[in-house]
This record gives structure tokens, sequence and C-alpha cells, in this order.
DNA sequence: TTCACCCGTCGAAGCGCTTCGACGGGTGCT
DNA sequence: AGCACCCGTCGAAGCGCTTCGACGGGTGAA
């Protein structure tokens, strides 16, 4: 391996000046800044992180710690993880993966080992068992999502309940009288996901303002589940005629079973998805949605968390408005 | 933070002394053993990476080097990474993320720096671009998939010819006479996706060599192409009873697709998939299926690399015996 | 011409840890 | 009783890098 000294030897400089030529934080004249560089390009040097002294302690690692818990969708936090990997290396930082069950030991570990330098959680729930520890540690971090006491913590999210209550409008907008919510899987709301219950809130407190019925429905996912659920919505609320649904797997079975119950898409039923918007548009019947920004989101937290790590303070929550994209799924309830 | 001399302190020890009674590599009193345990207990000592001298520059790091390119099945993916990182923790170590795009840069950037010990390179090109640097660097790897010349490279994968001639082997059992292969969308084979390839391979050799005619088509996702290549299967082998799809997002809008242009699953055709045991058991029909093992891909990969680390040998190529599993979309050939 | 100042460079220290060599004091054998 | 040996512990070195303080020489101003 290549190291300082051998740069040093070749640009016939001091170890020190082939730091501050590669670093710029003293002036290095021209000429000696150019042989470092040439010395540096000849030997294929590139600094070793072992060497890095506790002053400037960053390891240039970032810990993402992942859910990948059921019920949640493996796409979604894919393409999320991926927009943090990204963005990370577009600032120079790797990124080190923390599974669940390691959620919170992991953290812990990571930030006692120096190994990274700040780290992005995913999945908050509104009492997270790793709060307490994040609030203690020095580590600075992101949430992706916002718990139930965010004070002194930093978070981006959805604005979830805003989300909720736009499908509402959106529906009520279109003349439909009687709604419901096709939730996650219930073991989301038993861990009081915060996402998921602040959609809930967003949908009822909305359906009650327009005086729509309303229901909330968590659902699993698979075949059998959606027709199940769409056979007791139907039974529970045979007026039913607009559907949000928030629950990536489930859409596409979703569909289906209310076809296969006769009722048409968007004819006899709306329906308005709280998804990714490529899972949204490629749905058999193309559907309206609120995009749920999983790449935004891992942007905005690399981008947060390095302003942290560089000393600049940054607000508490952030809540990304959400947007409605209107598909092939709504339309205007038909005349009774 | 909490460091080796304040434990040492604490203890009434040297710090060497610490070191020694924590890693066990001399001989410590138990007394002695018992007050450094103490101490590291109540102060809540972690060894902090920075330390570790390049003697044992073990960064206990494994890097993971995935690929995410356009026609590569997401979850597929994400349940290796899992199973590295879970297999990474049992063996102590932690997993870097590196992506595609990064992939060459990013391996020579991880070992330069140090970051990882070593790194486990997905989805494997019969001609990669990473296998000069990996070849040339110290850094231990472990490929998943076999490239063409895998000389002096460690590599693991489902032997998948092999899973090829097994999908033939079961159809030519049952008496199908007139097979096709959907497979991966083109743009893999143009990569000269190693896995893909071999899959080929051993479905055209085995159909050669049972004398079944057979065509091999590769294919697209998303309902429209299901629609399109149904069709043209149809059209272009009109005798057509046994499929073999190698797509895992094809599989349902595939039997969607036949059962449309009223060919039932497995009465008029029957099916085996490629992938995953549990997207071949969730199918719209439960699919009978050769498994793509990825979990335990990827949990061999990391024991072969955690085996390197050690200096034990390591066989070169290690392929796994394809398994097949029947259900419910194989059936004998009807009677003409 | 002289002095102050600054630019460009160097040497040394230090980070937290591991490990090598050394050393002191028991123990067991002769 | 004496000697060798080994067990348990300590001190010091060293890893590769960054950075602080220092220093020498050139430049500009008085």
């Amino acid at each position: 391996m290549v190291k300082i000294t051998d740069v040093a030897r070749r640009a016939g400089v001091s170890p020190s000046t082939v730091s501050y030529a590669l670093s710029g934080k003293r002036p290095i004249s021209d000429a000696t800044r150019r042989r470092v560089q040439a010395a540096v390009r000849e030997l294929g040097y590139r600094p070793h992180a072992i060497g890095r002294p506790p002053a400037d302690r960053r390891s240039k690692v970032l810990a993402l710690a992942v859910p990948l818990r059921s019920g949640v969708h493996v796409p979604v936090v894919t393409q999320f993880a991926v927009s943090v990997v990204t963005a990370a290396r577009a600032h120079d930082h790797d990124v080190l993966l923390l599974t669940q069950g390691e959620g919170e030991e992991g953290i812990g570990r990571v930030a006692a080992a120096g190994l990274a330098d700040a780290v992005v959680v995913m999945d908050v729930q509104l009492q997270d068992p790793r709060l307490p520890l994040l609030r203690s540690l020095s580590l600075p971090s992101v949430l992706i999502g916002v718990p139930a006491e965010p004070d002194g913590l930093t978070c981006v999210d959805l604005d979830f309940r805003a989300a909720g209550e736009l499908c509402v409008d959106h529906l009520a907008r279109l003349g439909h009288r009687v709604v419901a919510l096709v939730g996650s899987p219930p073991e989301v709301y038993v861990r009081r996901t915060a996402f998921a219950r602040r959609l809930v809130q967003g949908f009822t407190s909305a359906a009650d303002r327009h005086r729509l019925t309303s229901a909330v429905h968590p659902c699993g996912t698979g075949r059998d589940a959606a027709r199940a659920i769409a056979e007791r919505l139907l039974r529970e609320q045979p007026a039913l005629t607009g559907v949000v649904v928030h629950n990536e797997p489930l859409l596409d079975p979703l569909i289906d079973a209310f076809e296969r119950l006769g009722l048409r898409v968007p004819g006899d039923l709306s329906l308005i998805a709280v998804c990714p918007a490529p899972v949204a548009a490629s749905a058999r019947v193309p559907v309206t949605s609120v995009a749920v920004p999983s790449a935004e989101l891992g942007t905005r937290a690399v981008h947060l968390l390095v302003r942290k790590l560089s000393g600049t303070p940054v607000p508490g929550t952030t809540l990304l408005p959400p947007r409605l994209t209107e598909r092939a799924s709504t339309a205007a309830r038909a005349a009774a």
C-alpha cells in the first residue's frame, strides 16, 4: 500500500506538505503542488482511513438503519436506501447498512466504534425505543418519520396527515360521500408506526370535516386479503364509492378483487393510493395517487445530516407537502 | 468517549493489561480479568476502531456491491443483501453498501481507504470489468455469479445451467414436447450476465438432449410485455405446452395473459419458474419452481469471505445444486 | 539598508489501540 | 537451598495521518 511518506519522498517534500497540498488548508506554491499531484497520480496514492486523527475523526461513513420488518414494502425501502447511498456519495460519504433487530444495538455499536459519523433512522415509531439512545449519543442523526416527541431530534417525512386529508378532499370534491381507507397491515399500527397513524388521522379528520361516512381498515397483503377486504367493504358500506389505499403490494390485487365483484374503477369506485409514483403509475389501472417521495426523503435526510456534521443548524422537523397526481382511477361520483 | 486508559485506571492496571484481558491473547489472572470486566461494564467501554493498528488492520467491515440496474429484480437483491448483513453480523462484521455505478470506483476506493476488509460482488457478468481490479487488489472478495474466467477468484452461485436442465427434464418427463423459455429482459443478456446465459445454455442443451422443440425469448416486464410474449409464443409455437419462466415480476402477468388467451395452467400449459421460492409460492397459481436461494447464497458468500480473511483456503467455485419443487402449475401433457 | 511581515515548508506531536520485549516475583524441581 | 522457568503485568513503540508551532528566506516599506 502506498502511503503519504511515499508520495512525499517522490515529490521531494515532507509528508505534512503533501497533506497541505492535498487538503488546501495552507498555502502551497504552485510548483510544489504540481509535483505532489504528479506523485499522487503516479503512485496511485489514496489516504488510508486508519490514519485520520480524532481531530478530524470523521470516518466519512453514514449508517443507515433500515427496517425490513413485516408489513414494510421492500421496493420502497430499497429505493430509499439507494437514494441515501447516492446522496451520501455526492457528499463523499459511504453508507453502512444496519438492519432491524440490529436497530438499537447496531446504532450503539457503530457510534461507539466510530464506524460512522452519523446515522439515518428509518421507519420511526411514535414511541421509538431508539430515541433515548439517539438523544443520549452525540452521534448526529436524522429520522425518517416523526415520533410523538420530536424535540431535539431532526426528522424528515412526507406530511402524511396532510396526505390523508388531501385524498379525502379530492374524493369529496368529486362528490363521493362514503369513503374508506384500506391501510397497511395491522402489525404496522400495533407497532405505532408514525406515518401510518398520521395518515389515518388526516383521513379521518378530513372525512369528518366534509361530513362523509368513513371507515378505516388495516389490511394484510396478498390476493386473499384483497378479496376479503373488498367483500367486507361492500357488505359494511354498500354505498361506498371512494377508497384510499395505503398499502403498496395490495394495490393490484385490490383492483382485481373489486372488478371481480362487478365494480369498475373508476366507474363505480374511485381509488386513490398513497404510494411511490411508479407503483401507482404501473398498476393495472393507473391510479391517482399522493406520491411517497422516497428518493427525495433519502436525499433530504443526507443533506440534513451533512449540514449537521458541518455544524450548521438545521430545522427540527421537515414535512414535505403532499402532492396529488390524477390518473385513471378517480372520477366524479355517478349521479344516483 | 470512554477509552482504554479510563478502563485501565479504574481497574488499577495498565492499558495493555486491559487489552490482553479483553482479547485473551495473553494469560491474565482471574482477579485482574474480573476487575477489568467490571470496569468495562461500569464505564460502558467499547474499543474505538480508530485505534486499531495496521497489524490487526481489520476494520471488521465487509463491502457489498449490489447491482440495482434495470432488469434486476429488487426484492431478490434486497433479500440477498439482508442475508449478507445478517451473516456478517454473526461473524462480528458490518456491511458497507456500494451501489452500481459506484461499482468499480467504489471497490477501489473502499479498498484503498481500508474502509472494508473484503467485498461481496453481486450480479457478475461473464466479462466483468471489475474482475481485473479484484484480481489486482489484495482485498479478499467473493463473487455471486461465475464469470467466464473464474480462475483465482472465489465464486458462489446457483448452478443455473443445471437449473435450466432440471426444468426441461421435468417438462420432458411429464410428456411435453414443445417448450419455451421466457427469460429476463433483453438488456440482461446484452450485458452478458452470467447466470442468465447459463440458464439458457442448460435449457437449450437439455431440450436438444430430449429432442424437444424449443425456443428462447428474452422478455421485459409488465402486463403489456406479458401479453405480447404470450401471443407471440402461441403464434410461433402453436403446439407449445411447457414454459420455463426466468423473470420474477413477469410471472403473474404472464399467467394472466395465458389465461386470457384461453389457456389454463396447468391444464393446457405447464409452467416452471426459476425464482425465489416465496415468489413462486405466492403467485396467482402456485408455480412449480427451481428456487434461487438468495438467502443461502448470501450466507455462503459471507462464510467464504470470513474463511478467506482468516487465511483458510477456500474452494474456487461453489455451485449450489438446483432443487425443483412441484406446485400447482405443472401437469402431464394432455393426451392429444 | 534594515526591519517587519508573510509565504511556504518542515518537524514533531498525538489519536486509541495492539503487541513486543522486558521484568519481577513466585513456584517447582533438583 | 538454589536455580530455572514461567506466569502476569507493564512500558514503549508504532500505525498513517493531520495539524500546530516554528523557522528561514524573500519582499516591501520606511
